[in-house]
DNA sequence: ACCTGAACACCGTTCAAGT
DNA sequence: ACCTGAACACCGTTCAAGT
């Protein structure tokens, strides 16, 4: 698996081939069969492995909006450190697991901020899938390409950053007027 | 690009082949290449021609809240009558065009709110892309996995509804206090 | 201007045979 | 339990030759 992110990173998912992983990893494409049912599970395999990176750098303590912010951060940052394969993961479902470390991270956060319990699933459904929205846009160029004509990386994140801030607002608007 | 439509909403997007889609057309696969540069180039093609389908169905007048949810509604529609492309097409960046109906239409209705003309696009910008990340992870069902151990078709649509008004009542809180 | 057949350089995966 | 070579059924695309 590591393997495979490597060769991703470097030229995309569309580059990967189970002949050229086995090539990298020198051995014979047929010896991957024996430790990967085939490529589609080989690829959400990775995807799994990325997405739960998440886990070691989630805080416990400060404001809700703190730490909400801040889970945000790191799924971007996780989002820029591998764009080949997390361009082609949104597309799948495995990106957010619903075991994983990110849910349990945003359920916990939702819980803290005082958010009637039966809001917090569908809430919480909501936030990910827009936060998904912000960083697949700006891993494809989307967003860059319609804010202005001279878009930069500052921009991105800058973007992302009042994003999650109306976000977080909108939460708030909810916990005071339920 | 029709046929090509027709077999990716039949199959998915995995399942288009150059030769199939000659197949399909009762022509010599090689031909194909007089009308198309190459599969890839084909498949922006038919993104385009789908998403240009935005146009033809925007209304003009009434409360700007009411035509930024019907732009959404639109927009999911489209996104749900052709599942298998949209859920590739999201990845890239041909669904929403600076120059595109939905773009316009947008941005449109941004100026009629009232928001002040140097947030139009930074904050279009990031609306859309909020809608993408919710229409995402519908089609690929994260968000039903993850809002409710029993989710169905109304409950995505709930969700749908619920976050357009987050985002509508966002906007309008940036007029009220800019 | 469009179509075609042959060919090239790849794929993912199966299976029988090896150690 | 793991590895391997040969083989199968596909791919996208190029190119020279046709109409």
């Amino acid at each position: 698996l590591a393997a495979a992110l490597r060769l991703i990173d470097a030229d995309g998912v569309e580059a990967l081939s189970m002949r050229k992983l086995a090539a990298n990893l020198q051995v014979n494409p047929m010896s991957l069969y024996h430790h990967v049912a085939n490529k589609a599970t080989l690829l959400a395999d990775v995807t799994r492995m990325v997405s739960a990176r998440i886990e070691e750098t989630v805080p416990t303590n400060g404001p809700w909006q703190q730490q909400l912010r801040r889970l945000a951060d790191d799924f971007r940052a996780l989002s820029l450190a591998h764009r080949n394969l997390m361009r082609y993961a949104f597309a799948g479902p495995n990106v957010i697991q619903r075991d994983g470390p990110m849910w349990l991270a945003l359920c916990r956060v939702l819980r803290a901020s005082g958010l009637p319990e039966r809001d917090i699933e569908p809430i919480g459904a909501v936030l990910a899938s827009l936060v998904c929205g912000l960083l697949l846009t700006e891993l494809n160029g989307t967003r860059r390409r319609l804010s202005a004509l001279d878009g930069t990386e500052a921009d991105d994140a800058a973007g992302f950053s009042l994003a999650v801030q109306m976000l977080i607002d909108g939460v708030a608007a909810r916990i005071a007027a339920p």
